[in-house]
DNA sequence: TTGACATATATAGATTTCCGATATAACATA
DNA sequence: TATGTTATATCGGAAATCTATATATGTCAA
């Protein structure tokens, strides 16, 4: 694929790394962030989102560092420099992706 | 997820059964009109295609028939009646999934 | 106060999609 | 005759995501 192999699946990371460019969220508020933004189309599991978000900072695009709040340590995920690129980088290619399945899809009879 | 976990890639699925819907086509001229349409987006691989066409015969969503075209045996694939039913399926839920992509990438800052 | 439920993080195993590599064969063209 | 294009096919593997499971705390109602 022109578009990377891994866009379509890895939107998922696209969207986690955009929830962290607005501002820092520990995991299970990402989880009722997304569910709540898209009109819960995306029901996002804690087994999918904790692994990601373990494989996002092995690859230096979050950093993670623990806050008290309400009582209870959570796990707060930032985003890092290099972790804005890669989200400017994904959302082209989602664009790209999106563009090419509509023009499939409206073409022909 | 409220999208069935299998849209996203699923999609190639979709774009097959949306080129089927217009007229027969063969393996080989399904890549390269898949190709052509998505200005080089799609590069599906002969390796992707042919299992994926014999999932689609085995789900009933497709018939295959063979026929001569310039001196060679083709196998074309129509889509059935309830290749259809499924195609229309697969583009409403495709629509509910790039719109809730497009409000999680739009909001926030 | 006890039980149920929501919050919160985590891992292991399984499934699905898709690709790379490989194989075969016919035709076109240089 | 050699090379490239057309055409179909399978196997094995990588990656993404889900299910199931585990653990622990806070909250609220009975």
């Amino acid at each position: 694929m022109a578009v990377e192999r891994n866009l379509i699946s890895g939107s998922l990371a696209m969207l986690v790394l955009k929830l962290l460019s607005e501002r820092d969220m520990y995991g299970y508020e990402m989880i009722e962030t997304l569910r709540a933004r898209s009109q819960n189309v995306f029901e996002l599991k804690a087994g999918t989102l904790y692994p990601l978000l373990h494989g996002l900072e092995d690859k230096g695009l979050l950093d993670v560092y623990e806050q008290e709040s309400a009582g209870k340590i959570r796990k707060y995920y930032s985003i890092t420099k290099q972790g804005r690129g890669h989200l400017e980088k994904k959302k082209k290619e989602w664009k790209e992706y999106a563009d090419a399945v509509s023009q499939v899809l409206a073409m022909g009879v």
